[in-house]
DNA sequence: ACCACACCGCCGTTTACGTCA
DNA sequence: GGTGACGTAAACGGCGGTGTG
């Protein structure tokens, strides 16, 4: 699919990109965890997110890292309510995992035809055939869902135990191949397209919870720039008032400032309390005064050449 | 190379259910 | 106890991408 990520500028001249890298292409399944993770373009001063670094490596149970509330709830109450809607078959061990891992079934399998794909399903659930399956998949319940007529969809909660095992097949994968997916409707006692379903919802899920710490991670970002930059302003009216009044200059404690040795092109920190910070005119040799006031924080154009960095423009200043 | 088809995942939306005031 | 508002999970339809014949 197209990329659908979401992009934001930031005021201070960043482009950062939330890519969330739907690209289904070719890696329709297990490894497909990379999906929907953003992709940072952005050098910051401050360490991602633990979320975000944890996303790249992905090992993650993505479960794990996000526990909804509302999900907890949800089971809660199923569990609370003690009513199991969908019992579970009696022989309930299938081993879904047993397909290899690149587990592409081929695009013209029994199993892939009959029971993946959902034009074929949808198609075919409005035959008597899939009705049948429905009423007695989707909804074993104990409350008669009165003749098989009913057009209206019946939507009741999964039970407990279906929650858990989605929930457990999702930290292994969280796409199912068809025979996975096969195999867990009948451990679940529901019909593939719930599962299927199902899926789609959770990993909508995931990726709505992930764009709201990505978003809460880059409001930090962009206050810490922002107080950077307010910061640097500062410091930047103090020096030209500094320049406008010579004979307090001359007696001030200088700002930091900022040299570069033209030689290794090694930004250096430095200030003294003579007019050697001045900038420099000739080839100073790393100018590492003892009188260090204070470190100045590595800040994005740190390593930018000396001309690019904004505050090394007085040269054309009169 | 181009086309048609099947399949799949994602997205936006609808719908049904459960909870709470 | 009945009811409406609200949140959320389940389900749907559409779209685009990919692979295959």
């Amino acid at each position: 699919m197209g990329e659908k990520g979401s992009s934001l500028e930031l005021g201070l001249g960043l482009s950062l990109s939330l890519g969330c890298g739907g690209n289904n292409s070719s890696n329709n399944n297990n490894n497909n965890n990379n999906h929907n993770q953003p992709s940072f373009k952005m050098n910051l001063m401050h360490k991602p997110s633990p979320q975000l670094v944890q996303n790249h490596n992905q090992k993650t149970p993505w479960n794990e890292m996000f526990q909804y509330p509302a999900e907890r709830n949800q089971d809660t109450r199923s569990f609370l309510r003690g009513i199991d809607v969908n019992r579970l078959p009696a022989s309930s061990t299938v081993d879904y995992n047993c397909e290899d891992e690149n587990g592409v079934s081929s695009p013209n399998s029994t199993i892939s035809s009959s029971i993946s794909g959902k034009r074929s399903e949808r198609e075919a659930n409005n035959g008597d055939e899939n009705d049948a399956e429905r009423a007695s998949c989707s909804r074993g319940s104990d409350d008669e869902d009165g003749g098989g007529g009913d057009t209206s969809r019946k939507k009741l909660r999964l039970s407990k135990e279906q929650s858990m095992l989605l929930e457990e097949t999702f930290k292994e994968h969280n796409t199912l191949n068809p025979k996975q997916k096969q195999a867990l409707a009948k451990q679940l006692n529901l019909s593939p397209r719930q599962v299927e379903v199902w899926f789609q919802n959770r990993r909508a899920r995931t990726k709505l919870k992930q764009t709201e710490v990505d978003c809460e991670y880059l409001k930090r970002c962009c206050e810490n720039l922002t107080e950077e930059n307010r910061r640097l302003q500062k410091e930047v009216q103090e020096l030209r008032a500094l320049k406008l009044s010579p004979q307090l200059y001359m007696h001030m404690n200088p700002p930091t400032t900022l040299t570069m040795c033209p030689s290794c092109e090694r930004v250096n920190v430095s200030s003294s309390s003579s007019s050697s910070m001045v900038a420099p005119t000739g080839p100073t040799r790393h100018p590492q005064g003892p009188n260090v006031q204070r470190p100045i924080p590595i800040n994005p154009w740190a390593t930018l050449p000396i001309h690019h960095r904004p505050l090394d423009a007085p040269a054309s200043r009169s």
